[in-house]
DNA sequence: CTAAAAATTTAGACTTGTCTAAATTTTTAT
DNA sequence: ATAAAAATTTAGACAAGTCTAAATTTTTAG
């Protein structure tokens, strides 16, 4: 049984892995967890001790087995307490993630399974997130960034690599919605910003800076 | 804002001083909270500091207005939660006590009043226990112990004093469910257990360990 | 290749909530 | 009324998770 902090660090070290490649460094967890360097060696000794983790000193960290089923396990709970709170809750995307950071704590097993079944199985969370299996496997979704798509060929927005307030409700004011089709009508070669074509609706500008941080997937081609 | 343990301790508090008449003891709350005597004293320290409670070395402890009003918002949440967890994800009444306990702790006025409208606004948690109400008022109910029903009046069970799974699985097996009329046949002066007729079912015996634990209404005269 | 910079770890300390043992206060029983 | 018992508080310590400052290791730049 792990400590909330346990808890939050595999869960941390899980998504800077998968973010960056290779080992996770100190650095970038005491930045994440908003901690000191120091704060984290302690606590990577801690996770090394119980096996969650493989740390070599000076040589970064690494989810062992266990470690990544447990931070699926956490990831699984967050995302299904987020399509809860926004499907039978109502509320808005953009305003579930620090209760989802508190909910996903909540040690139940049958808890989960039984939320689950309440939500009907769901697959995604509002932030078009795969949910984990209860088995802790993380579904492949074969997503690219919108920052990638050539012009003129209709994507699906299937989700966001960013979850901040500011960046939804970015997206609420420009109609950018999960399930839209878009088509790319320009890509600007100095900035990389795009023009899109909402389908239905109007034409909007995006920024490379949000571009990179929305998911479409494959061309329907 | 107080902590998880905080929190625990207003609650804990709250529950005494409403069993028994005036102040609490700090050997009352060390074994309600399973620590010592000594921490609990530091701990009221502490309270009393945030001028949560009322406290005079030596002489128990009573809650401010503050701290029973945080009592109330406390249990409040707790009686939802479990309503939630029974009412919608088909917990058993005997299986929730302790997810609530974790529940409960969760910040955020907006979820307990989404979730309160989610769940109908409802009166009384599945042991019938009232549900305080969101300025933190504690409902008043009439009931009376089962144990203090005279003979022939019929009444209907509202609510159980004792939570524990063995006691609610103990009256599920006697086919005692909140919101059944009984009638008091007989009581047993030399032990004061009683026989009651479920109406529209079967006799049952009722210990008087059991039927000090049962809330009923008063008779319907 | 090596010195400076960056990253990481160690050492020692602080906070929260807990503990045991000892001291103090209140209660109870004669 | 007062001595013994019970309850409570104080003193000092510990574990978890954090911090700062100093030491160590790795990386990088010339």
């Amino acid at each position: 049984m792990q400590s909330f902090t346990e808890e939050n660090y595999l869960k941390t070290i899980y998504y800077l892995a998968n973010r960056q490649q290779g080992e996770v460094s100190t650095n970038a967890l005491a930045e994440m967890t908003a901690t000191k360097a120091a704060s984290v060696t302690d606590m990577l000794r801690k996770l090394a001790d119980k096996q969650l983790i493989h740390y070599k000193k000076y040589q970064g960290v690494r989810l062992t087995e266990e470690g990544e089923r447990l931070a699926l396990q956490i990831i699984r709970r967050h995302r299904l307490w987020e399509v809860f709170l926004v499907d039978k809750l109502g509320f808005r995307w953009d305003q579930v993630h620090e209760m989802a950071e508190e909910l996903e704590h909540i040690r139940s097993e049958e808890l989960v399974e039984r939320l689950d079944t309440f939500l009907g199985h769901p697959q995604f969370d509002p932030h078009g997130d795969p949910i984990p299996t209860p088995a802790g496997q993380m579904p492949v979704t074969g997503y690219q960034k919108l920052s990638e798509v050539v012009v003129g060929e209709p994507v699906q927005l299937m989700g966001v690599l960013e979850h901040s307030t500011e960046f939804l409700q970015h997206l609420d004011r420009s109609n950018l919605t999960l399930g839209c089709t878009v088509v790319v009508q320009e890509v600007n070669t100095f900035d990389r910003s795009v023009l899109v074509q909402l389908v239905g609706d109007r034409t909007v500008f995006i920024s490379y800076e949000v571009a990179k941080n929305l998911l479409v997937n494959q061309p329907a081609g």
